[in-house]
DNA sequence: CTCTCGATGCGCT
DNA sequence: GCGCATCGAGAGA
């Protein structure tokens, strides 16, 4: 399968966060592929988006936001844990999806290992999950996801319109357009589906 | 199952 | 200092 081009993420940031899911996220790890189905992502839309991390203009933590697409956005939060964003839309626009869950494919063993034996239903199914079953820390942050390098996605099988499903974003604080607008897609029924 | 709460680092006000 | 795009343990039902 392919590696998604520039193209796909220099594009409308919720039709990039549409069509994301059921792509294949694949990260090079020793030599081994681990990867998963996308299957819940969110949208994080320009400045005046007050869930944004942009929301408050451009800083050194949220820069990426504000490069050129296809590129890794990578942040730390609760002091603990990673969460994986893709940029989007035009150099200059801050704006991202963040990955939420995946349905695991390659690589299992490897993921258990890594979210230290927690249950195959918990290992990707959420955005700090995710990231730790594959390894994915800031330095990762800025990587070129359109290059040849350690975390990248592949074209999958396309979801139907028929099976995703839309709603408010989790866990994000902001105005009221913030906290209702329906910038979460996800997968109609799927396992991995945090929550 | 649901709910509550503590952990823990760091960027930003 | 404050607050965070979360997770998992523990308690109760």
């Amino acid at each position: 399968m392919a590696r998604l081009s520039r193209e796909f993420y220099a594009r409308d940031t919720l039709a990039v966060a549409r069509d994301l899911l059921g792509q294949r996220l694949v990260r090079l790890l020793e030599g081994e592929r681990l990867s998963g189905r996308i299957v819940e992502v969110e949208a994080y839309v320009g400045e005046t988006d007050r869930a944004c991390h942009a929301a408050c203009g451009r800083t050194a933590r949220n820069a990426v936001m504000y490069g050129p697409p296809g590129h890794a956005y990578v942040y730390f939060i609760y002091g603990m844990h990673h969460c994986l964003n893709v940029v989007t839309a035009d150099e200059d626009f801050p704006a991202a999806v963040l990955i939420r869950a995946l349905e695991p494919v390659e690589g299992l063993a490897t993921m258990r290992r890594l979210r230290q034996g927690r249950p195959d239903r918990e290992l990707t199914s959420g955005p700090a999950k995710l990231c730790q079953a594959l390894a994915i820390d800031r330095t990762f942050n800025g990587l070129d996801l359109c290059a040849d390098g350690p975390l990248f996605i592949e074209a999958g099988p396309p979801v139907d319109d028929a099976d995703v499903e839309t709603g408010p974003r989790v866990g994000v604080r902001g105005d009221e357009a913030a906290l209702t607008a329906p910038w979460r897609f996800f997968v109609r029924g799927n396992p991995f589906v945090s929550r």
